[in-house]
DNA sequence: CGAATATATTTATATATTTGCATTTGATAC
DNA sequence: GTATCAAATGCAAATATATAAATATATTCG
């Protein structure tokens, strides 16, 4: 495989990525797991008042697309971040975002 | 206007600036605007290898979305970032990426 | 086992994005 | 003025994404 590939490769994951955490109810998400908290999809779906298909829909993209990790424990699956730095990114946004 | 509205539309516009970056080319553009670095559209389409029209349009995206500003000299526009801490979204996905 | 709860998947429709080509606009030089 | 270089725009086809409704899968409890 050559470097360039590499390269492609990698561009495209952290596009994958960033895509992954470029939707309102996305970002929202990330901002109620910061500081390694742990939620399920239930307090979730409740907290961002939206269907639970498509909060589980939202959370399976971000877990496919190495956002998110999850853990199940007994009926509830937990979410939280894979990477802790991943906050930064909402934090940056936030900070270059007047509103 | 309510609360919860401001949320809602700093919500979309971070999501909006966040979705303009998500793409490959687009990450690439970020990578060579590091450090306050300006480059014109012909710099950019000839790095990347993209035509021309399209690296313009990649380049409007993310000034449209308040990821770069641009300043016309002569024949040339040059691009450049809005905000300098926007290159730590790019460094902080790249340390998430295994690539 | 059957009922209840928590999550995930499938499906369909609507909407948005990417890309290159062709064209156009803008700025400079002659 | 015309020629030239730089950049932006309009268009169309292919592709991707978002949403909700309905359905399916797990897990626990009795």
């Amino acid at each position: 495989m050559k470097i360039k590939e590499l390269e492609r490769e990698k561009l495209e994951q952290a596009a994958n990525m960033l895509k992954a955490i470029a939707h309102p109810m996305r970002i929202a998400i990330l901002g109620y797991l910061e500081d390694g908290k742990k939620l399920t999809v239930t307090e979730i779906h409740e907290l961002l008042k939206i269907e639970q298909s498509t909060t589980s829909h939202h959370l399976g993209i971000l877990k496919d697309k190495g956002v998110l990790s999850s853990k199940r424990e007994g009926k509830n699956t937990y979410y939280f971040l894979k990477h802790c730095s991943l906050s930064n990114i909402v934090d940056c946004i936030s900070n270059c975002t007047h509103g």
